[in-house]
RNA sequence: CGGGGCGUAGCGCAGCCUGGUAGCGCACCUGCCUUGGGCGCAGGGGGUCGCGUGUUCGAAUCACGCCGCCCCGACCA
């Protein structure tokens, strides 16, 4: 196409809401502008973009064997309300009325509609496996959209769903989605790491994130050479305490703190390092009091509380209540003579003669030995941290932001039983088909594209989803000789199968290259005073390599770069 | 929902404190010039100063209310 005829509305300046370098780029370069919070128009160079996306999505999908199909993005509130999710969703789900009052949603994801598809028609085993997706905008009233495209409230999504006789079945469509995932963001140029993730809620067994390391990202992910998990998840060894316990059997003794209220406040006071104290935490989960011990140095993890507790909320005691079931404030709590429900950490576990509050304000104790002068549930309720080390092979882990552009669990009977979806065996006795659920963030993609792949020039896209392969430059509109060579190369470029832009543009030659840069087309070739000679010179814009190469092998050449090897 | 910031031309900003004809750079239009990294010269167009109410002879500027956007936190199948 030709750039003189295109709108592209490129900006010299970062427009100042934007942050995160994707935001920048993605105004900068005109290929979105924001409606409003959470809302963008998608321009002609990212809806290029969207689409060379989309295509290869749509052909991975289909090489599993996945049929497209294509479901109202609006639905009534009824089935909703038959998986419990109506409720479940709260704020986060847009809800209207019809003109009959009626209730209705714009769809978050569509579990529920495929199951009302799926228990309509399926009748029998021999009918399954199915998989099923769809490549479909998607709405939610974020509480806080931001960093461009990253958080939104209309989005599109690829979303899958399968449907299968029995868990072996489940596995192996599981599996399936792995590794099209896999080639997906693959050809796409991305990296990525996949993490196994918390199921939550879904009562799912298994489920795994696939995460590109960034800042802008707003999920932290536990990296080692073998291993890969989301905070919520991970385990590690922990560095050990920073001095051994006090040996011997010793009772518990009361010491004066005086307004030593955190660990590190007594830990100084007390010259025992934090990871000799223990952390106590009084709890409110599902309106009961639980106590969460963890050793000084080591934080909670929400998640795993959640779990190990077997509660579905909790949150922190208030002042009163602490006060009322402690006797004591705040800073100076601990498990010792308590009567409620208390949950250890694991790493407290054989632990001896540490310091813990004494339930007395401005006083704690020293030796205090888990299982000895408290019992509690051991559990592994704690977050993993940096320095932390590889479970199994003690090799160090990293803490890294990531965003995540795909996620894929087993969802097991969860809208299948509460939906009624039943099919009949062999036998022709009624069984509940196992679902999966596979989703896959379309503008994410685009975004850690460009998170991954920038300078300080502009985007540097990979040739798959670029909006176009090759930019065609001649440096003086003026110049017919330069014109016409440019005409030419750019129909060769056509015929080689490449998507050439030619800009045609009557501007200086800085401005050329500077939006050429900036809009991120891989590859660019330039025709000046070298054609003269018969050659042109092809950059690469992630290495911003040059070199010449005759006017008649150029499109040949770009043509040879784009395509992998 | 809690905390903070911002709202003046398409973009980036100044002016506001101390009320008195709305400015700068970029972008845009016309002409000349230039043509390998956002070139130069000359001329020009474009603004309900987020909205409302109040104070005042007079409000972009002061007060109050509202709205919008961004950031931090909470939240995020």
């Amino acid at each position: 196409m030709r750039w003189s005829q295109l709108f592209i509305p490129t900006l010299r300046e970062v427009p100042a809401e934007a942050e995160v370098p994707s935001h920048q780029l993605l105004l900068r370069a005109g290929y979105v502008r924001q409606l409003s919070a959470g809302l963008y128009n998608y321009l002609f160079l990212a809806q290029r973009s969207m689409n060379k996306i989309i295509g290869i999505v749509r052909q991975e999908m289909d090489a599993i064997g996945a049929q497209e199909m294509y479901l109202p993005g609006l639905n009534p509130a009824e089935v909703w309300q038959e998986s419990g999710r109506w409720d479940l969703m709260g704020a986060n789900m847009f809800r209207l009325k019809d003109r009959w009052q009626r209730d209705y949603c714009l769809g978050m994801t569509h579990e529920e509609i495929m199951t009302f598809i799926a228990r309509g028609e399926l009748r029998s085993y021999k009918q399954l496996p199915q998989l099923w997706y769809q490549i479909q905008t998607k709405f939610r009233d974020e509480p806080r959209p931001k960093s461009g495209l990253l958080r939104v409230r209309q989005f599109i999504m690829k979303d899958s769903y399968s449907f299968d006789v029995d868990a072996a079945g489940l596995d192996t469509s599981y599996q399936k989605h792995y590794d099209a995932y896999c080639r997906i963001f693959d050809r796409c140029g991305l990296k990525y790491s996949i993490v196994e993730a918390h199921s939550g809620a879904m009562g799912g067994s298994q489920s795994h994130e696939f995460m590109v390391a960034s800042d802008a990202g707003e999920d932290l992910i536990v990296i080692g050479r073998n291993y890969a998990a989301n905070l919520e998840k991970a385990v590690s060894r922990p560095v050990p305490p920073a001095v051994p316990d006090p040996e011997g059997d010793l009772q518990p003794e009361q010491f004066h703190t005086p307004g030593q209220k955190s660990i590190e406040d007594v830990s100084a006071f007390d010259g025992m390092p934090p990871s000799s104290h223990i952390k106590s935490l009084v709890l409110v989960a599902d309106d009961k009091p639980v106590l969460a011990l963890l050793r000084g140095d080591h934080q909670l993890s929400e998640t795993k509380f959640t779990s190990v507790a077997g509660v579905s909320e909790f949150r922190p005691a208030h002042p009163g209540e602490i006060a009322d079931w402690m006797g004591a404030e705040a800073g100076s709590l601990g498990p010792v003579g308590m009567k409620m429900r208390i949950i250890a950490d694991i790493t407290l576990e054989g632990r001896r003669n540490m310091v813990a509050g004494a339930n007395k304000t401005d006083y704690h104790l020293r030796n205090v030995t888990p299982g000895e002068d408290f019992q509690a549930e051991f559990a592994d309720i704690r977050q993993v941290t940096a320095g932390d080390t590889d479970i199994t092979t003690g090799e160090p882990l990293q803490l890294v932001k990531a965003m995540e552009i795909g996620h894929i669990f087993k969802l097991g009977y969860k809208y299948s039983e509460s939906m009624g979806l039943r099919v009949q065996d062999e036998k022709g006795k009624d069984i509940t088909p196992i679902m999966g659920s596979y989703g896959i963030g379309m503008e994410r993609i685009l975004c850690a594209a460009i998170e991954l792949y920038h300078d300080d020039d502009g985007m540097m896209m990979p040739a798959s989803i670029a909006p176009f392969d090759v930019v065609i430059t001649p440096v003086n509109m003026k110049d017919a000789a330069l014109r016409e060579a440019a005409e030419s190369l750019y129909a060769e470029c056509k015929r080689a199968g490449l998507d050439p832009l030619l800009d045609d543009r009557d501007e200086r030659p800085g401005v050329k290259f500077k939006d050429s840069d900036l809009i991120g087309i891989p590859f660019r070739i330039t025709l000046g005073k070298k054609l003269a000679e018969g050659n042109v010179e092809v950059y690469v814009r992630r290495t911003k390599e040059k070199f010449d190469i005759a006017l008649a092998d150029a499109a040949a050449k770009v043509k040879a770069l784009v395509t992998p090897s």
